[in-house]
DNA sequence: ATAGGGTTAG
């Protein structure tokens, strides 16, 4: 045991019994209001900082009302204990009520500091409220600012505003830490731009293993597979060592290309070179990766001789998908029924195994998976498309019609189908052979968010050459996959789609992922 | 005494 160094001896606070009792409690509602009620009895309960990490525990255990109340009712709250429940809400995925602290901290007209705002990014982020974030953008932004805004920008596809930033950081001579060169990388890939991202790259001065897993990363997504393993040997021979999110990175990137005897490589390579212990994400990617090659009996035998254990559903679920992709209806049933047993309560797989009966023609199932989906409300995701013009993001549903342009969107829309039927376009009719796992079918294809947000984006960009860029939530389904490719063709226009795995780059009638997704 | 930022699957 290394000798214990005694700077706790020099905070006596360290020590106290209240203080060890919040500690212990750690982030569990039950104890904590033990700790709570011990804490006002030894009379602390106007202590500052042990009201600030009672609260902070409280909210990191999801009872963020416990920890406003808790703030509201101490005599004098400070800016600290504010920005601490506002980063700490973040932390824990609830962005409406890290703005309500943030909020708070407004209303007492508290100091405000850029601690806060790197949370409140986050949070306005996680909601695709960017504007709301940059409503706040106060005193002089700090490095770690430009890092958090860059990142939420990264999240919500947002461009115009990663470009102003990065606009800033050249022109206020920034210090390119690790951190910002990391982070301008995101933006670019994860807003589409995957050249500019690695122009950014190349330029850094200092790179690690984020920065390199990054640029891999963004080649995989954009369905560059041989750029990403080109990369990745680049990385092995003159990079820092490559680390089990790296290998998550080119497992990805080859399952997305059709690379899978240099997946093979890359999954050995990080057992026997690297020490690296493969976990459940890594399994995920090798059977997603002969899966989407068509390869399904060797994503069998990898399930069964490769993966210590029971698999985890994140496993059944890429073979799932391959088996729909390869039209394997009996092994796709059987599959489906194991996921359901592993996870009752989630919808998409339900959703998939009735696309899975609806494509093998067992109508009568797929009637039977539904109606246990509503005895049981099982909702889908609802999904959406968004595209960012002029810095304003414009959100489309399926069948949108809240939009002030509402109107002439949806005739040029109509009129844009009717060109590209011209062209040879056919609607996939069928509408459950187009469901994906969750999009509603309440709404006809003919008006899906993606489409009402290509529409939207041509008909605001007449005469420049500049591409569309939409962002989906969801995967994108096969009929706006195939209108999108002759869109691109008539109006002679590159359209970039982000969607909840990949990109896809349309041009002159063709997508970059070669119905590989 | 309590506090920030960049990477990964389906």
């Amino acid at each position: 045991m290394a000798f214990e160094p005694s700077s706790s001896s020099v905070n006596p606070h360290h020590r106290s019994p209240e203080y060890n009792a919040l500690l212990l409690a750690g982030p569990r509602l039950g104890p904590l209001k033990q700790a709570h009620a011990r804490l006002v009895v030894a009379g602390h309960g106007r202590s500052l900082p042990l009201t600030t990490k009672l609260a902070t525990l409280a909210v990191a255990a999801g009872a963020s009302s416990y920890a406003h109340l808790l703030a509201a009712s101490h005599p004098a709250p400070d800016s600290f204990l504010y920005c601490t429940l506002t980063r700490a809400a973040a932390h824990r995925g609830l962005p409406a009520a890290a703005l309500a602290f943030y909020r708070c901290l407004l209303a007492a007209a508290l100091p405000f500091s850029s601690f806060a705002f790197t949370a409140v990014a986050k949070a306005c982020a996680d909601m695709s409220a960017l504007r709301a974030g940059m409503a706040m953008a106060g005193e002089a932004p700090d490095s770690a600012t430009f890092v958090a805004t860059l990142s939420a920008c990264a999240q919500a596809g947002a461009l115009d505003l990663g470009r102003e930033l990065e606009r800033r950081i050249v022109s206020e001579r920034m210090d390119m830490s690790v951190f910002l060169g990391a982070a301008l990388v995101n933006m670019y890939v994860r807003c589409g731009l995957v050249n500019k991202a690695r122009e950014w790259f190349d330029m850094l001065q200092e790179r690690n293993v984020v920065t390199w897993t990054s640029m891999i990363a963004g080649y995989g997504m954009h369905g560059h597979g041989h750029d990403a393993i080109k990369l990745f040997h680049l990385m092995r021979r003159e990079g820092p060592p490559p680390n089990d999110v790296t290998f998550v990175a080119v497992l990805s990137a080859c399952a997305h290309a059709g690379l899978v005897s240099e997946g093979r490589d890359a999954f050995a390579t990080m057992k026997t070179v690297y020490g690296l212990v493969p976990r459940a994400e890594h399994y995920c990617s090798m059977v997603d990766m002969y899966g989407r090659a068509g390869l399904l009996d060797d994503a069998m035998q990898f399930i069964r001789d490769s993966i210590p254990g029971e698999p985890g559903p994140e496993v059944w679920t890429a073979m799932l998908g391959a088996c729909k992709m390869h039209k394997n209806f009996n092994l796709g049933v059987e599959v489906a029924e194991r996921l359901i047993a592993l996870e009752p309560e989630n919808p998409s797989h339900r959703v998939l195994l009735s696309n899975i009966y609806a494509l093998s023609g067992k109508m009568n199932h797929v009637e039977k998976v539904r109606n246990v989906m509503i005895k049981r409300r099982l909702k889908k995701q609802i999904g959406y498309s968004l595209i960012e013009i002029g810095g304003i993001a414009h959100l489309f549903r399926m069948g949108e019609t809240s939009h002030p342009q509402t109107r002439d969107i949806y005739q040029y829309l109509e009129e844009l189908i009717c060109r590209i039927t011209d062209a040879g376009y056919v609607a996939e009719t069928d509408s459950v052979l187009h469901e994906l796992e969750e999009e509603e079918r309440e709404f006809t294809l003919r008006y899906h968010g993606e489409k009402l947000a290509v529409a939207f984006g041509l008909m605001m960009s007449t005469g420049s050459t500049d591409p569309i860029r939409i962002i989906k939530n969801l995967r994108i389904c096969g009929d706006c996959h195939l209108a999108i490719k002759y869109m691109s063709a008539v109006e002679n226009r590159e359209i970039i789609v982000r969607d909840k795995h990949r990109f896809h780059h349309f041009k002159d009638g063709k997508c970059s992922c070669q119905e590989y997704w």
